[in-house]
DNA sequence: CGGGTTCTTGAGTGATCGCTCTAGAATGGG
DNA sequence: CCCATTCTAGAGCGATCACTCAAGAACCCG
């Protein structure tokens, strides 16, 4: 429309990805409605004003909160270790482990927001939860396709069930993040993980 | 005071356990703070009124609906299973098959109470979050102090870790839990179970 | 039946929710 | 400089939150 990107009127005075960035740590403590506007501007920095004018509503906020998180290290390690390592197996022992060292880590809130964020929600925003859930349930289909193509490929016998495995490691999962978000140590979860792993097929 | 429980004034017009088992199930599916008065009170067929001189107050019934919760057999089988099973590994097995049955039964909210009720809350029901964080740190402690009888009756190997053991299995049964509210079918909880006994130390 | 007691009803409390709007401040283009 | 444009600041919107209270209805005892 205006062509080239000529900046017109006062610039913000705030750095957007900062404060989503702010924003994705209060969500991600206290979840989706227990986290209000008043608090969110608050930690953000900045006034209701600014805050939809540059991410519409709280909902388009938090979907933003949630592709920033995934972005992150700490949303991001599953997906990296199932592209990067060679063996389905493989790649599980390393979701563990990192998870183990992650959902713990002192540095930002306990346990990962897309299974925590969006626990309880009142009707209005079944949206919000069904957005986490269809992610979670994503991830639970990108583990069976791994798992399976491991099968076709020999790594996996052939009468092991990869949706089965997937199912257990994605409960697996999710059960260490609420045991940090409970106070697990990475001591804890580390022991977790290990006995996880065994029940990986012979 | 008065002597006999001779009964005076207007009797109740409502079934005490009755109205209390509506808000426990209200509770369940959406959780503690997603859940408003209004919402009790129009499943509970009684006005505030009633609800407050009848209850007190919104946590002082929330806590009653989860007492009311743990005495249902949904919320009493871990219990059951560890006070009647002769073994440690009978116990946590039984416990596993259970979990799978109960937790997606359409007969009731999906998975449990004390897990997913209190995930999201505001600062100002942190008291809640943490009497159910509670109950959960101390069913891991029963599960701790079950695997460590079970270590010293020679049951369980010398080298294996009661804690470490507990911890796995608690993460594995909370991680059913947020299944089963994302949809997982008995089968695959069931198939979640058998995996996670796996673990079980030669 | 009358008096004492307890429960029900429904309106209403202040506080907070997500969100909006107006007034003014800060910029670039002409 | 002056104006169009875009941002900020802060008051304020209706709705809903948990909760209360006054008035009347329903019971037992005498």
């Amino acid at each position: 429309m205006t062509g080239t990107g000529a900046k017109r009127g006062r610039p913000p005075a705030f750095d957007r990805a900062a404060v989503l960035d702010a924003a994705t740590r209060l969500f991600w403590e206290r979840g989706y409605e227990a986290t209000s506007i008043c608090d969110l501007t608050r930690a953000m920095g900045i006034k209701p004003g600014s805050l939809y004018a540059a991410f519409g509503d709280k909902k388009a906020l938090f979907k933003e909160a949630v592709q920033a998180y995934g972005s992150s290290p700490v949303g991001a390690f599953m997906a990296a270790a199932l592209d990067e390592e060679r063996t389905a197996r493989g790649a599980m022992a390393r979701i563990l482990r990192e998870a183990a060292a992650a959902y713990p880590d002192p540095a930002h809130p306990a346990g990962c927001l897309t299974i925590s964020a969006a626990v309880n929600v009142t009707e209005a925003d079944d949206e919000i939860a069904a957005y986490l859930r269809d992610l979670r349930n994503a991830n639970l289909g990108h583990f069976t396709a791994r798992f399976t193509e491991a099968q076709r490929a020999g790594e996996l016998s052939k009468d092991a069930e990869p949706a089965a495995l997937a199912a257990y490691f994605a409960a697996v999962i999710q059960g260490m993040s609420q045991r940090a978000r409970d106070g697990a140590t990475a001591d804890e979860l580390r022991a977790t993980a290990a006995l996880a792993l065994a029940a990986w097929p012979t």
